[in-house]
RNA sequence: GCCGCAGUAGCUCAGUGGUAGAGCGCGUCAUUGGUAAUGACGAGGUCGGGAGUUCAAUUCUCCCCUGCGGCACCA
């Protein structure tokens, strides 16, 4: 029989006959590896124990202590388990997949009723008797008409349809659980007595397309997650939690910021905290848009549907537009209008107002736009995803050679805004051409290589969104994350070809003809309520002094020090803080819970001590002790800290 | 939009086929208290909206609206 070496992690080489397994491998060093290795990763691939290897190849053995195999493997595992039971208990249910996600795994099934909230625990507790049978876990290589006629027998359509889009020289890998089987590219656990029965815990259940698939059947999808013990699981359990009070709708309520209420869903009724941090973001963007060389406009809410038509929106996005008709009655002739959910139409109107030269370009043109998108209602989430937003939209035209240039500046902007609000790194996803697209494969190229180039310019390597470009251009999109860790995209950066074709945009050339202008889109913050929303989550609410709805309040500790109490108000206030006086009949105590609850960054308490003196205790919120200062000197440190960062 | 769950006082929530309750908050009074809740009293609800069943519906049924968790979508 043939011999192939195998190479372990310490450099130590030894011969096995082709065809070994790494279970006899672990086997041959030491039964309690043979009982304890759970996979093994064979040239870079993570192997089943029980797959032959038949070449030489550098192999490392696997045990429950490294977590990135064990964590694969136990998720995995638990998914066939999950589906195993609820197979077990309502046999008439169909599989579908089940893959390994972030903390955990998902598997959808296709069942009638809907599964209940006690139907999980139902589910839970046969998994833990699944576990605690210790069935061998067996896996055969199968043809796929074989495999096939096995799934037509078992009424198993779906796999029958996973097995016809696997690629034809790919093998087909059966696995079972005991007497469970399902199709699987593994790997796998041992037995399922290696899954740790304590440390998982079934979470939720969803509708999800079959294969992502809006017109397909509606599976019902259980969310699990799953860890090496009980104790991180507990941790993520916590995590869960802690994320679940940064919530920015639990925090917009507690600190007074906004609401939202039935007449209008999908758009805020800022309160004057809420509309506090938004003015200050506003007002810091518009600055840095002027020093960046952009020149600020503004356009109609309401406008004529021709112009959606001419931009082709009206017949690729009609259906997510809030439509206006003026009636007959009102007007000369009846017109459908529609409120604008983007500003690029309008701006290119701007621009094709009187004759643009070459030298006019690059032409950076901003606007906080307001815009509204009937959103879908499922898609609807607190400020984060909203019908009613105002984007820090910019258009940038220029020629194609300058593409690359305005990006690279581009990416420096936002890169210093957001550091300026906190985020020290944030992920760059470049989307490039999609299936449906205008515009010719050879301009795709230019821009799709001028972006990437500039991003790379810029030190960053962006991550690969395959075909999520827009319809009209490749993008780079800027995402930031939630209290859950869900992405959102924030910042944008797109190149278009098409609208400046679309709606006439030109410019005279050097060589006095008419040229097409290229259009970048860009948006930095996205729009200012999502991006307020991270803004709240990421501090948990303590957001930083500048940007503070409430700076600081100066708290009487004793009636007799209320004029006082006024008067260090108002010098902060001539300072440029925001200052409020609490001269209520309440304690102290009393004082500093409420507001600390309410994430003040500063309070001032003031007794007869410091009216005497004339000088604060301050408390930073989150800190434990106060400490004295005068009253001249707390004006002035904090007149400077209330500077937005590119005042100082 | 699709699947599931939910909607009771400003907030968090309990509850029932016979028109409702707690804590916090709010108001009044007393208290002048030194860094995360002083005490007493009081006000406050068309039980998301509409229809149906019933002698009687906040409770049961249906439809709608809104929210939440996913999926799909995101110019």
């Amino acid at each position: 029989m043939a011999q192939i070496s195998l190479t372990f992690p310490d450099g130590n080489a030894r011969d096995f006959p082709a065809g070994v397994t790494p279970a006899e491998v672990a086997a041959g060093i030491s039964n309690s590896l043979a009982k304890k290795a759970i996979s093994a990763t064979v040239d870079g691939k993570h192997w089943d124990m029980q797959w032959p290897i038949e070449n030489n190849a550098s192999i490392a053995i696997h045990t429950m202590r490294d977590d990135v195999q064990a964590l694969e493997l136990i998720r995995h595992d638990f998914a066939h388990v999950m589906a195993r039971a609820v197979q077990s208990l309502w046999p008439d249910v169909k599989v579908t997949i089940g893959p390994v996600i972030e903390n955990g795994w998902y598997y959808d099934f296709d069942r009638k009723e809907p599964f209940s909230t006690e139907d999980l625990a139902t589910i839970e507790k046969k998994m833990k008797e699944i576990i605690n049978l210790r069935d061998i876990v067996r896996t055969e290589v199968w043809d796929r008409a074989r495999a096939v006629a096995f799934y037509e027998a078992n009424n198993e359509p779906y796999k029958v349809e996973l097995i016809e889009a696997i690629p034809g020289d790919e093998p087909l890998r059966m696995y079972w659980h005991g007497d469970w089987q399902d199709l699987c590219r593994g790997p796998h656990l041992q037995h399922t007595g290696q899954l740790p029965a304590d440390a998982f815990k079934l979470m939720s259940v969803a509708g999800a397309y079959w294969r992502g698939d809006s017109d397909r059947a509606m599976l019902q999808r259980i969310y699990g997650v799953g860890f090496q013990n009980k104790e991180g699981l507990k941790a993520h359990l916590h995590m869960l939690e802690e994320a679940a009070k940064r919530d920015h709708r639990k925090l917009g309520r507690e600190m007074d910021l906004f609401h939202m209420q039935e007449e209008a869903p999908g758009q805020i009724f800022w309160h004057p905290n809420g509309w506090t941090i938004y003015t200050e973001l506003q007002d810091y963007m518009r600055r840095k848009q002027r020093a960046g060389g952009y020149v600020e406009v503004n356009t109609p809410q309401v406008v004529d549907r021709k112009l959606w038509e001419a931009s082709g929106h009206w017949e690729k996005y009609q259906e997510h537009m809030f439509i206006v008709e003026v009636d007959e009655e009102h007007a000369r002739e009846k017109s459908i209008n529609a409120l604008k959910p983007m500003n690029c139409p309008c701006h290119v109107q701007i621009f094709n107002q009187g004759l643009k030269s070459y030298r006019d370009l690059p032409l950076r043109m901003a606007e906080f736009g307001s815009c509204n998108r009937y959103e879908p209602s499922g898609a609807l989430h607190g400020i984060m995803r909203v019908r009613g937003f105002t984007q820090d939209d910019g258009h940038i035209f220029c020629r194609e050679d300058q593409i690359e240039s305005e990006t690279r500046i581009y990416i420096d902007f936002l890169s210093e805004v957001y550091r300026d609000l906190g985020f020290e790194s944030f992920r760059v996803k470049f989307a490039d051409r999609p299936e449906k697209r205008t515009g010719s494969d050879e301009i795709w190229d230019k821009a799709e290589e001028a972006l990437l180039n500039a991003t790379r310019a810029a030190g960053i390597e962006p991550e690969m969104n395959p075909g999520e470009g827009a319809f009209y251009g490749p993008k780079l999109e800027f995402v930031l994350t939630d209290a859950i860790g869900r992405d959102w995209q924030c910042g944008t950066h797109q190149v278009d070809f098409v609208l400046p074709e679309r709606l006439d945009a030109n410019y005279i050339a050097e060589d006095g003809a008419k040229h097409r202008p290229v259009m970048l889109h860009r948006a930095t913050l996205g729009s200012f309520e999502r991006f307020i929303g991270i803004l709240i989550e990421s501090h948990a609410g303590k957001l930083p002094f500048w940007i503070a709805p409430r700076q600081v309040v100066v708290a009487a500790i004793v009636s007799d020090a209320d004029d006082y109490v006024q008067d260090v108000t108002a010098a902060l206030t001539a300072g440029g803080v925001r200052a409020e006086a609490d001269v209520r009949n309440e304690k102290i105590n009393y004082k500093v819970r409420e507001h600390s609850l309410g994430k003040v960054p500063v309070i001032l308490a003031v007794g007869k001590k410091e009216v005497e003196d004339r000088s604060v205790s301050m408390r930073r919120l989150g800190e434990k002790h106060s400490t004295v200062i005068l009253l001249d000197e707390i004006v002035n440190s904090l007149s400077v800290e209330a500077k937005a960062p590119d005042l100082l």
